[in-house]
RNA sequence: GCGCCCAUAGCUCAGCUGGAUAGAGCAUCUGCCUUCUAAGCAGAGGGUCGGGGGUUCGAGUCCUCCUGGGCGCGCCA
């Protein structure tokens, strides 16, 4: 019996149109991937459904209600199927076997925490690189959602199979590094008493203060007669990295419990020359020449002079010119590094890459693309996941975060206040492309509006439950426990929403979207309450229901918490 | 001006890649605790899915135009 009930039917159904290919009822070139199986929204309609005879009929030239009817005919003897019916425009529904449902308790009981596991990935290594905020300051709480949802894919690609790498890209060689380093110079000077302004453009917050005292404290007046910028930059610039990355890793270690395995360093990879390597493979192909550039269209450049530069040439796939990789002074463009970084990857033998950014680098997404397309021969080798701006509001009002203007919500002081499973499941209750209100001074609040608390209060009833059985000393169900006793509507409801999981599981690895994953939580939780509102599970004097009710709460409470482990959010004994 | 993203109940959001009568939470109203946790359940009201065209058996979902919002637009990251 395989885990996932959806895959067996749409087998089944598969299996019976290669029948009917083979003895030429059909074409055989015709191409069934698009058929669905699915759960009706009305119950009355059976319990799964298939658009089969829908999707072929055109193809097949042939009227659907015939051919769904030929498949009724040909799916009456499966072990699954207890009745088949031919409806509407050519829906055909199931009503399965009460046996199948019962067996699916079974299964998901001796699969544990791996029911929903999946080998779809079959294995393929990928990259997600995620949060890579610039180490000129702390993460904030808009980072907060890459971060989270970051992570939760990789817990959902693992799960469905895939075999998953977590990479922070450090920028840590640009030019925001001289921004940082002089800035934290400038506080530097100012704790000796230096009659010195913080120059325009240098990061203004609080923090950079605390990196002055730090530095003060670890090295005394050593640099206080550098004036340079080129000195402060190269005496500056480690420290400066070592001090907001951890920072940074506070936060998102200490604080949002996500690991990484690796911190890939800019600096070093331009150290180690992979820039000047990227760009001769891409020079060989003849990618890259010396051009002029058409001037920007939109904003208006004061100093705008048309300059030869080395260029690459994105417009050739895909975007909507093409893209200078050094600067003027020879050092390589954010782009430019971005593609060496890139082609790292891909050495390293990642066949899959995922970046997760902020909808404000979405300009970069075209010429990245194209890069990728040019160094891999493939369209597309690297998805970009883009999360939409958070807009936060304190009390109704607008609160605008940028690190340059100095104004941050730090996302540790969100966590500290709501709590890390409730920050989790806000941002990922949310679909990654859709911009909406975090409400601090909501969030903050511990009511119900907060739909983790719904998903967790469903845990901690199951966990009462079992906690009364052994109060009452119910002995404990064993496997063979007569499940058909679980007939009514509630309990036939959870059953069929337990079977969802595996497909859930597959459906929103494929589309990279573990928000799913949370709805489905929720909704499981949902189908809970309601049967623990309509029964009760806990009979002394008719220990075969309470049985057969138990082990549905187990099979419940294995693939809830499988679900809230996808999305890195705890599950207590107790609230 | 150009590119990308978005628009669904009063508010915050889903909608399984084109399926049957468009859903949930909050808010409003009505019921349910001497019985396993009421952070819960059952029910009611609330929608021309931003607007106009198109594609087909069938469109919230796909194509096109328009309106409104977000992000971005040589050598910032």
């Amino acid at each position: 019996m395989k885990q996932d009930i959806y895959a067996s039917l749409n087998g089944e159904i598969q299996n019976v149109l290669k029948d009917f290919k083979a003895e030429g009822y059909l074409p055989s070139d015709l191409d069934t991937s698009s058929i669905v199986v699915e759960q009706p929204k009305d119950p009355s309609h059976g319990d799964f459904a298939t658009n089969a005879a829908m999707v072929l009929a055109k193809p097949a030239c042939k009227n659907p209600r015939e051919i769904a009817t030929k498949l009724q005919e040909a799916l009456q003897a499966s072990d699954l199927v207890e009745q088949i019916d031919v409806a509407g425009p050519g829906f055909i529904n199931f009503k399965l076997k009460p046996q199948v449902f019962h067996d699916q308790i079974r299964t998901i009981l001796s699969q544990g925490s791996s029911y929903g596991s999946s080998k779809v990935g079959g294995d393929e290594k990928v990259m997600v690189e995620f949060v890579s905020v610039n180490p000129t300051g702390p993460l904030h709480a808009g980072h907060g959602r890459g971060a989270v949802y970051g992570d939760a894919l990789c817990n959902l690609l693992s799960k469905a199979g895939y075999d998953v790498y977590r990479e922070y890209l450090m920028n840590d060689a640009g030019g925001q590094m001289r921004v940082i380093a002089k800035s934290v110079h400038t506080r530097y000077l100012q704790s000796y008493g230096k009659d010195v302004e913080l120059p325009q453009g240098c990061y203004p917050g609080d923090y950079v203060k605390d990196m002055a005292q730090t530095l003060k404290d670890r090295d005394g007046d050593k640099w206080l007669n550098v004036t340079d910028d080129e000195e402060i930059f190269n005496a500056l610039r480690p420290f400066c990295v070592a001090e907001c990355m951890s920072m940074i890793n506070k936060t998102i270690v200490d604080d949002m419990g996500i690991d990484f395995h690796n911190y890939f360093s800019e600096f070093d990879m331009h150290a180690r020359g992979e820039m000047d390597v990227a760009m001769k493979k891409l020079r060989d192909k003849g990618y890259i020449y010396e051009g002029v550039l058409e001037p920007p269209k939109g904003k208006v450049i004061e100093d705008y002079e048309p300059e030869e530069m080395t260029l690459f040439k994105a417009e050739q796939f895909g975007d909507d010119c093409d893209r200078p990789v050094y600067k003027k002074n020879g050092e390589p463009t954010y782009f430019g590094a971005d593609v060496a970084y890139h082609n790292n990857k891909l050495d390293r033998g990642f066949t899959k890459l995922i970046n997760v950014w902020g909808a404000d680098h979405a300009g970069a997404v075209k010429r990245l693309k194209a890069a990728l397309a040019a160094l891999t021969g493939q369209k597309d080798a690297l998805h970009i996941q883009l999360m939409q701006m958070v807009k936060l509001e304190k009390n109704g009002e607008e609160v605008k975060l940028s690190k340059r203007a100095g104004n941050i919500i730090e996302a540790s002081d969100v966590v500290k206040e709501v709590g890390i499973d409730a920050f989790r499941f806000l941002y990922l209750y949310r679909k990654h492309d859709s911009q909406f209100v975090f409400d601090l001074a909501k969030a903050v609040e511990k009511n119900n509006e907060n739909p983790v608390f719904y998903v967790q209060y469903a845990n901690a009833r199951m966990c009462s439950v079992f906690r009364q059985q052994k109060e009452l000393n119910i002995p404990e169900a064993s496997d063979d426990a007569d499940l058909s006793l679980l007939t009514n509507d509630e309990e036939i409801a959870l059953i069929k929403h337990l079977c969802l999981f595996p497909l859930v599981i597959e459906k929103s690895a494929q589309s990279l979207e573990p928000h799913r994953v949370a709805f489905y939580a929720h909704e499981l939780a949902s189908k809970f309450h309601s049967l623990y509102n309509a029964e009760k599970f806990l009979i002394p004097e008719d220990v075969a229901t309470t049985h057969a009710r138990l082990q549905l709460v187990k099979a419940t409470q294995v693939t809830l918490k499988a679900s809230l482990e996808v999305l890195g959010v705890s599950a207590p004994d107790r609230m």
